[in-house]
DNA sequence: TGTCAGCGTTACAATTCGTTACAGAATGCG
DNA sequence: CGCATTCTGTAACGAATTGTAACGCTGACA
């Protein structure tokens, strides 16, 4: 397990939830566990976090982790584990044919579990989609360039300057919510898959450095402008192109 | 069923053959069974059309069906669908790891199966440049080339350079996801086959060698970009060429 | 105006990665 | 079959990035 996968796990069954959310939490992932599909709504829009995995039980309250399942395919392509009753061949048939990526029949062995959703997350992997963002091929702000299929930064003379990798994934959040403001824990959130301490200054940190490679003064700021109590904001307009 | 999808079916049990053959072919496919896995060898090559698809039973004499799984994974990207034991969690486990895509438990209903092998191929079809990849002849990348059917590499100057095993196979991956970030523990899994042990630094080995055939400097990368803590990335565009 | 929380920056330690050398395995050739 | 060459994995050293700690500055509030 390459990241703290985040996985959510929908089962209107608290027990299994429980449990599954224990299980796989002490296994290294981080795990939101709700008890229908209303949730996966808001899952899918800003400022939150996209799923990796989704653990979806077929048998929600009035039958609905099916139509749940359709909705989301047409949405998203994160992939679905569907859970089943044992025996019920007729939903696991049809679950498929809505296009979950696997399915797990209650009651199972935790180990297989965990095996089916390293298989599935292994094979999102090795095919990463592209998604809409990351068919952008560059942004511009001001006179700078950022060229999203090698990384590599442009400053207004068109010299190439090289950015580690936070560095690159800070800026691309910025360019991709220019001019709002984004709180500080959703950027160490969406930085690094973990949700800050309270006395938490890696972002400042990453901040910092990436004010450098800009040439912005942190005390007179130009680009990254700071925002006191909430987060910080990227001034210029930016310009995706494909 | 878009096309008569051509079936492989690997199973010692000439019952399960003849049943899951007949009834395969009334759904339209085209359909071989063979007894073991040495059909597998020359299923691959030329003259030979590759199949859509193989089912393969766990339980082949001396227990081959994992090592044959292992096999083709090394070899092929065909879709794997394996035959357990009902009850034989621990079998399931160890050819989800091996890289089999689906399982179903003897016995089961042929619906089931249809709807696996749909949902398998549904999935395969998902990225249909992939399948295609084999009939590449050629990668351009900048100034240079990749000649599939001789595994040579050409440089900018038009000097032949030969590649080993391993960088061939690093250098196609890449090809195959220019501009994409492929997590190291992907390019181990696709490379090797294998879960990456903590402190393993295999892949970066085998990038510093493939870096030094494109005269890629990896402190100062052009071609081949390191993201710290994720994996590595093709900066070049690639174009594949029949 | 004074205080203090929040933030910018810098230095240093820890971690990750690039490269090289060497040994063993695999392959090719006479 | 023996030998030479190539390939690959392991270990080790050094470079670059990132995380942590600390100091000083700034802004908000009483």
């Amino acid at each position: 397990m390459a990241r703290n996968d985040f996985i959510l796990i929908v089962d209107d069954d608290p027990e299994i939830r429980d449990l599954l959310q224990l299980f796989l939490v002490r296994h290294g992932y981080r795990v939101k566990a709700v008890p229908d599909g209303s949730f996966l709504e808001s899952a899918l829009e800003p400022p939150n976090l996209p799923p990796d995995l989704i653990i979806l039980d077929l048998m929600l309250p009035g039958g609905d982790g099916l139509s749940w399942c359709q909705w989301l395919r047409k949405r998203s392509r994160i992939p679905v584990l569907m859970l089943t009753a044992r025996g019920a061949e007729t939903d696991r048939i049809a679950g498929l044919e809505t296009g979950a990526d696997d399915y797990l029949a209650k009651p199972f062995h935790p180990e297989e579990l965990l095996a089916r959703i390293r298989s599935v997350l292994r094979r999102t992997r090795s095919f990463p989609d592209r998604l809409d963002s990351e068919s952008i091929r560059e942004f511009r702000f001001g006179d700078w360039r950022l060229l999203t299929g090698s990384r590599e930064l442009i400053d207004p003379q068109n010299v190439r300057i090289a950015l580690s990798g936070a560095e690159y994934r800070l800026l691309r959040i910025f360019l991709e919510r220019p001019q709002t403001v984004i709180q500080r824990e959703v950027l160490t959130e969406m930085l690094w898959s973990r949700s800050p301490q309270p006395t938490d200054r890696s972002v400042d940190i990453q901040v910092s450095r990436l004010r450098h490679r800009l040439h912005d003064d942190g005390r007179e700021p130009s680009l990254i402008r700071t925002v006191r109590g909430e987060g910080y904001l990227f001034a210029l307009a930016a310009q995706p192109a494909r």
